[in-house]
DNA sequence: GAGAGTTAATTTAGAACTAAACAAAGTAGA
DNA sequence: TCTACTTTGTTTAGTTCTAAATTAACTCTC
């Protein structure tokens, strides 16, 4: 309700980092529009952040008419986000660069359901660390397969890992004392998307994902959506049917449990599209080759999706939707059921409402982990407590001021 | 991203208004404390909004352990709201002070079909107003049904009224001179129910309606989603099943086409639960009766409902769902039906989830829509545009300042 | 090639706000 | 009654930001 303006010190300070971090050189003027600050402030931020070196003039870009503008870029050094992915049963890394641009990644194995695995997972971010180039790391971003009800404390519930109130931040905070930030990995993927992809010109919109689970992150003016409990975008548990399939979650109906990775490989085998032993990739190539089961199962559930999709869409009127996730590599096969389904339940007037397939790569879940770190020193609303400050301290880095 | 503080000029003068209209006398020491601003600049605040005439000193309060408190209260002549539902058939008024409380109602015959259906409606207000005991009125709220694009233009489309793409906003403001705000009659409600309701206490919390139609108004942090075209919450034409009945949307399917007040009648009329001529206040009296058939109705609408409300809940992650509108009457009916299928479908950590049902005034649509204005000049987002500021400038009335 | 127009950046004066120190007005305990 | 403590409210100095005027650097047109 109340606007006040403590502890905004540097955030637009930063807000400038991330500007030409995520979008490349800008001049002072273009940095004023797109900030809504006024050319007097950026002026004076500028001076300081060249002083501080965190900031480099660049050439002069060429005149459109009147005083051409110096452009601004953002010094190399600034630093790098590590990006973890926890699964139950590996854990993946990349390492990131202010502009999101992976350096480098790994993936190891990791026993979630251990008594000791938060000291494994230790051991491994520490060795994934101490095997980089010594460039500064300005936090450490973890996406898991579940709800984080603080993103500071980082207090994660997760079915899938088998979690019931683990404080992972804190516990990871302590272990490597650098910056934590512990989300979602569909919210995650939202922040990665918002800073670096599709969602940079939309305030608005959907990412969904598809494959061994189902989930949803939801922007909205610009952030993501957390809700009362960090839970929002759970479409997967969204109850289709009264009588459906049982879910992994222990309800039955879920959307997950008719149209996850498992659910389509358990139809795919009682229907005898693929062997017993069979697996997604064997449905996919059973679809590619024409067999009529296994483009059946994959219509089914795109039709599904896209009928479940609609009426997300008329919950929280997205302008994008972007599908994402390991289960697109099979979308050709989804489309045709999807689109009539999705189209046709959607109100006339968002009928032609956008939706865009990314590709995906096996390291886009810990590069949306990384983002988190990129993203909180410029969110505002410090959603995380104290890491915002954190991480921009350490992207200021030693540099003594004035 | 960035922060900025154009514009905030009297946002929070206006903060402290709406702090002790919603909410009553208070401290200077606890207004600071809410509305996390410092002690300072509430001391300056206030000494501008009493030399003003806004505001009156009051007794002092007993000390609980230090200096005692001397309250504040607001002073009686700051005006009020006037709220219009406009529905198919007929307008409804409700002139409110800045507490909420409803000062004189009034509602009258009107067809939103007729090509002269705005010069109608401000006739009928013109009329309302110059009803009124001349209190200055601070602005005008209009709920409608159906989504609006714009709130400050207030583009409406609505399949109920049969408008598409009617600049209300614009011509109401022309023909009557007052700051305008046009929204969604269930987001009308959300504003209502989080200024003076239930929501006071929650950040984030959903407001469901049934009766005619169905609808939702999503609290996220403090404020309505709505979404990148103003159509979020339109849970009424959330597709429930892919052959379900024709909606009065087009599609098939809808929620609403199921559980609706008209969908309702028809099944109740199809299984001779009610006359052929029966209505709603027939398929009431029937299970109030223990008749079997309208019993049963109810419980399916209450099951559809809960079932898809607990996807709702997965997707926005609620503290809380405040039941609301006509349909509540025979909630007793629904309730069966809801409870289960609402409990069974929510995730094991949420099960426990409060929903509230609200009791319900025929002025209840028209007091949400009240609510719209004495909610604006307080949204420091100016989503409205220039009406905050508009309905601002009329609540400091006529005093020159300085 | 001399204005006229446009866009970029800086300077200056001042508004909005806070932190911290202070003053005021009470209670509670010896 | 004197002292310690608590809570309320005010003052002061300083920070962050803006608006408006100004300077700078270019293009376009005649």
């Amino acid at each position: 309700m109340a606007i006040h303006s403590s502890n905004r010190t540097d955030v637009n300070r930063s807000a400038i980092l991330a500007r030409l971090g995520a979008d490349g050189p800008a001049s002072r003027a273009e940095l004023a529009r797109v900030l809504a600050l006024s050319p007097a402030l950026i002026t004076q931020l500028v001076k300081e952040l060249l002083a501080d070196g965190l900031l480099v003039e660049l050439e002069q870009a060429p005149s459109n008419g009147g005083r051409p503008a110096r452009m601004l870029g953002l010094a190399t050094s600034a630093g790098h986000a590590i990006g973890v992915k926890v699964v139950a049963d590996h854990v993946a890394f990349v390492e990131v660069g202010v502009d999101g641009r992976v350096v480098r990644s790994a993936s190891e194995p990791f026993d979630a359901t251990a008594s000791t695995f938060i000291a494994e997972l230790v051991e491994r971010i520490r060795g994934f660390i101490a095997a980089g180039d010594g460039t500064t790391v300005l936090g450490l971003g973890v996406g898991v397969p579940g709800s984080v009800d603080r993103l500071g404390s980082g207090v994660v519930d997760s079915a899938q890992l088998g979690w019931t109130g683990v404080e992972l931040g804190d516990a990871l905070r302590r272990a490597t004392g650098l910056p934590v930030v512990v989300e979602n990995n569909v919210n995650a993927l939202a922040v990665a998307e918002r800073l670096f992809g599709l969602g940079r010109s939309h305030d608005n919109f959907l990412v969904v994902t598809i494959g061994t689970g189902v989930g949803a992150g939801v922007v909205v003016d610009g952030n993501v959506l957390r809700g009362a409990s960090g839970g929002a975008g759970e479409i997967g548990h969204f109850p289709v049917a009264d009588d459906g399939p049982r879910c992994g979650c222990g309800n039955d109906g879920c959307l997950e449990a008719h149209i996850g990775e498992g659910a389509l490989v358990r139809d795919a085998r009682d229907r005898g599209a693929i062997p017993p032993d069979g697996g997604i990739d064997d449905l996919l190539a059973a679809a590619d080759a024409g067999e009529d089961d296994a483009i059946r199962i994959y219509r089914e559930a795109g039709g599904l999706l896209g009928r479940t999709l609609a009426g997300v869409v008329h919950t929280v009127d997205p302008a994008l939707v972007v599908v994402l996730g390991e289960g697109t590599t099979g979308w050709r096969h989804w489309s045709p059921g999807f689109e009539p389904a999705f189209r046709s339940h959607l109100l006339r007037h968002r009928r032609s409402l956008p939706v865009e397939i990314e590709t995906w790569q096996d390291e886009s879940w810990a590069q949306g982990a990384a983002a988190l770190v990129l993203a909180m020193p410029f969110d505002a609303a410090g959603s995380a407590g104290d890491q915002g400050r954190l991480i921009r301290e350490r992207l200021v880095g030693p540099v003594v001021r004035r």
